[in-house]
DNA sequence: TCTTGTATATGATATTCGTCATATTTTAAA
DNA sequence: TTTAAAATATGACGAATATCATATACAAGA
């Protein structure tokens, strides 16, 4: 883990017109291009890990981040995924307490940090930035309710259905339109669906075999997407 | 649902203390006691339903509401309880969004109720407020995201002892110090669960045939605590 | 390039859990 | 009270899914 400090100018960075930074004043970009951190991660290291004490937040200016809970036997379960102007670790620094998840990136990721004291500051000189922090919690609340019932109620094949096109969603496709833009094992994304690696596996297979999707190592072609809707029971 | 116009004195109720409106000036209290509704619920009557749009939020004065999440098949997913001085149905109302969840009383309840615009107006004259609110999210998203890791990792067993924990947390007991103090059907316990009705039954029998419960009708009586925390695999 | 380890894949099997059927108890209504 | 309806309980069964075993493919390092 690299760390660096303000090698740039933070309203040079293409996240802060939207990212939760994205209203502050040219004095306050002063102080955020001072204090701020930045952060370099290589696939698979770990940003920070469940249980320990968060010192500030990060954001995630280029890359992908997985946060997840590691459950008593040692599996671990994805409850969110980063990508560029997300910001993490925001969960346990507001309410003061241990990281109750991990967090590893998924690729090269490079992020800020921003210690305890700026944000504090900036968020007592600025209420753009509280506003926008708890959009943030309420988007993963509702995301996270949502998991909660699809996990109780809906079987294995549509979760990973439905996982598929939250994927697509949430990291876009590559330019022939149809391959996920995200690289994630097979362990990760049954991680990701709450489910065994090889039950994830064989629904992959079925997928395959059923033309809704393509499979190249680890690159996942998406090529019937009303399809994997339909299997999903999603309608929007 | 009963609706009437302020008919007590906001600094009079014993959650003012406790709930997110404490740090209010006597102005704002003042304000509050004139805008404010109180809302009251029998058993079973709904607060809310999912899919349609909050105009307020509500604040429990005294008794229990279930916020839930109906599936595509119909089958309700509990994802939270409330209690007194618990606020309900702010996740949409932040957000403007239509309600995800529903929420119905579990027991004769009366709340207060919050137009759009005096909370708007109150969050920007105190800040106390929002603060106050962020804690409530980043609390619910920390349960939330336990309750996916363990669906997605503990047995049905695991799960019933933990929500038999939780609701003694949350609830508390009668005065013989084992009696769960609320009232919910199988079917409720189950959706709280995560798991069908004749599962969590058979489970509930197993406590009990192994002595770590009793039970009588819907009350419930926790007799081996120390043996449902080894169960539930929780250690705190 | 070869080798070794790891990830992916697939089959066989076991286990958990949900569903259906039915009995029993409790609650509510007549 | 009597009766009907609903909730609870329990057994039998089947489906879904995890686990285990093993094969194959892939990737990293020697």
């Amino acid at each position: 883990m690299d760390i660096g400090h303000c090698s740039y100018d933070c309203r040079e960075c293409p996240n802060c017109k939207i990212s939760v930074f994205s209203d502050l004043t040219d004095n306050e970009f002063e102080t955020l291009n001072y204090e701020k951190t930045i952060v370099q991660l290589h696939k698979g290291q770990v940003l920070f890990l469940q249980d320990t004490k968060p010192h500030g937040l990060y954001c995630v200016k280029k890359g992908k981040i997985k946060v997840y809970r590691r459950g008593s036997e040692g599996k671990e379960q994805i409850v969110r995924l980063a990508t560029d102007a997300d910001v993490v670790g925001y969960r346990a620094f507001m309410s003061d307490e241990n990281y109750q998840c991990g967090a590893t990136a998924l690729e090269e990721t490079t992020l800020c940090y921003l210690p305890r004291k700026l944000v504090q500051t900036m968020m007592e000189e600025n209420v753009s930035i509280s506003k926008k922090i708890m959009k943030l919690l309420t988007d993963d609340l509702k995301n996270a309710e949502i998991k909660i019932s699809d996990l109780a109620q809906k079987p294995v094949r549509e979760r990973v259905a439905e996982t598929l096109l939250t994927l697509k969603k949430k990291y876009g496709v590559e330019d022939d339109g149809i391959t996920l833009n995200v690289t994630l094992s097979r362990e990760e994304l049954a991680n990701l669906v709450g489910t065994a690696t090889e039950s994830l596996i064989r629904i992959l297979s079925e997928f395959k075999k059923e033309g809704f999707l393509e499979l190249e190592q680890k690159k996942i072609k998406i090529v019937d997407e009303a399809h994997l809707y339909a299997t999903a029971h999603l309608y929007d």
